[in-house]
RNA sequence: GGCGGCAUGGCCAAGUGGCUAAGGCGCUGGAUUGCAAAUCCAGGACCCCCGGUUCGAAUCCGGGUGCCGCCUCCA
């Protein structure tokens, strides 16, 4: 089965096939840091982790560009306060604007890491890319999809045809004033701003469009993914909020012109909720990575809650399945420990651990069916603890394991700890605790057992007395 | 008001026309144990509601209810 993955844009699940043989130009939209960015971003960014790690899998090199917005972005309406979100973060912290888009971008890499997401080929910075807006823009005046009122730049969005293919929304339809005033300067009100112009405003550079200009909020993307990756690229990812009217606009402003499909394939997340309803300030439920950890979990629990769901299924994070998605990780991780000291026995259950392996393969290649996927280890799991894999099949289980890991990033595999020397010190310290044990000396027993468990160690007592042990 | 998505056992979550509806976590009973842990066995679903299509629906269609997203920056 080759990959399939669902087109947010034609609606339906499609195989994969690159531009060019083997590589894969993927673009990722990134965190707008004018915060610290928390566990619902997360579930956005560690999709796009999985998917270029399972694009990997399959073979391919994959160009992934993930951007860092670090220019905040007026509102039309919000042009008169000369305000965006990272200003007004600035000020409320008192610094400069540049100051917070750095520290907080910072943190976003740093919380990457900690996730155990692969290091992105770039991420590239707005800021960087001016010039090259700059000239899409110009370049979309001159060819009549763009004007200008004043030192502002607008997209004439009845200048593209195919506005609104991606979100189903059309034009007219769009409720223009529902929530804001209609910008009485614009031709059309669903036109959206490729330039604005503000004096007061602090992150501003000096163009042909004027002294105190900054970007529109959409065409940063569109001329970073031109910059690093092309004029046409193959996979564009985002949350769904993105979909419009950020996407949508991305489409028209790169077609309009290069004059060729943008992207061939988009794929969104559906939006994390906590405790069943939507994160938000006021009901202090928006996590972020050190909230996790804080409470006393590892990274890659958090990681494995946020991934283990279907990424185009609602997912609603709660402290418990934070918790859940622990414990289900230690089942995997004792399944790995079990394996290694299964491997010199008698070969049995290769059959079983292909069809896993093969079950696992399939459901990821159906457009990351990461559940199912995951199912199949269990299942496996299962089989294995019946003693039906032995020898070579824990060999190939193991095997699978490390192809799943490298995956999804949550497993630990390695042997745990310990050398020859250590290992004789635990066989004497069961030893000892079996003496006590025939001696009916329970409270010694229970001591050397109590001693065992604080250095990680599980004694397993076996039906006929005697006992075997392994590290957690 | 317009557009789109979701609703499966206590919790999480696959399955999208047809064997006894995967899997995880938890829970209950039993086996084993000195007690535990681990493991094994056993136990749980009117698939949101109401209609309809069909030989047959969790799966398709219509209506309802609830939740989520977008139409303003937002993963």
């Amino acid at each position: 089965m080759s990959f399939q993955v669902y087109n947010s844009f034609s609606k339906k699940k499609e195989p994969f096939e690159p531009l060019s043989e083997g590589v894969v130009r993927m673009y990722n939209c990134g965190p707008t840091v004018y915060s610290r960015v928390h566990i619902g971003n997360w579930r956005a960014f560690l999709f796009a982790d999985l998917l270029r790690r399972w694009l990997e899998h399959e073979g391919y090199e994959v160009r992934q560009v993930m951007n860092i917005t670090d220019v905040g972005h007026l509102t039309d309406e919000m042009a008169d306060e000369g305000e965006d979100k990272i200003e007004a973060q600035a000020r409320r912290e008192g610094v400069d604007p540049w100051k917070i888009s750095e520290t907080y971008a910072g943190q976003f890499l740093a919380d990457a890491v900690t996730l155990g997401c692969k290091e992105a080929m770039v991420y590239p910075r707005a800021s960087d890319h001016v010039p090259q807006m700059v000239e899409m823009i110009e370049a979309l005046e001159k060819s009549g999809h763009a004007y200008r009122t004043g030192e502002n730049v607008y997209f004439d969005v009845t200048s593209f045809e195919n506005y609104g293919a991606l979100s189903g929304n059309k034009i007219d339809e769009l409720d223009a004033g529902a929530r804001i005033e209609v910008n009485e300067e614009k031709r059309h009100p669903a036109d959206f701003a490729l330039w604005k112009s503000d004096e007061h405003h602090l992150q501003k550079w000096d163009t042909v469009f004027g002294p105190h200009g900054f970007p529109g909020w959409h065409i940063e993307c569109s001329a970073m993914a031109r910059a690093h990756l092309g004029d046409q690229i193959d996979i564009h990812t985002g949350g769904e909020d993105n979909v419009f009217p950020h996407h949508e606009c991305e489409i028209a402003q790169s077609e309009a012109f290069t004059g060729e499909q943008f992207a061939r394939y988009w794929m969104h997340t559906k939006f994390l909720q906590v405790d069943g309803g939507k994160m938000s300030k006021s009901l202090g439920n928006v996590w972020n990575v050190d909230d996790v950890l804080e409470r006393g979990y590892e990274a890659r629990a958090l990681r494995f809650a946020l991934l283990r769901g279907h990424y185009r299924q609602p997912l609603n994070f709660t402290w418990d399945i934070l918790a859940e998605s622990a414990r289900a990780l230690e089942g995997l991780d004792d399944l790995a420990q079990r394996l290694l000291r299964k491997v010199d026995g008698e070969d049995a259950g290769e059959e079983e651990v292909a069809a896993a392996a093969t079950e696992f393969r399939d459901s990821m290649n159906d457009d990351l069916n990461v559940p199912k996927a995951v199912a199949a280890l269990f299942t496996l799991r299962g089989e294995v603890l019946e003693g039906a894999v032995e020898g070579a099949g824990a060999q190939a289980a193991l095997d699978l394991l490390a192809e799943a890991d490298a995956v999804l990033g949550v497993l630990e595999l390695e042997p745990a700890g310990g050398g020859a020397e250590e290992d004789a010190e635990i066989d004497a310290l069961v030893a000892a605790r079996n003496a006590a044990r025939d001696a009916k000396d329970w409270a010694e027993a229970d001591r050397v057992r109590d001693e065992l468990n604080a250095r990680g160690i599980v004694v397993e007592d076996t039906a006929d007395g005697g006992s075997s042990w392994f590290r957690k």
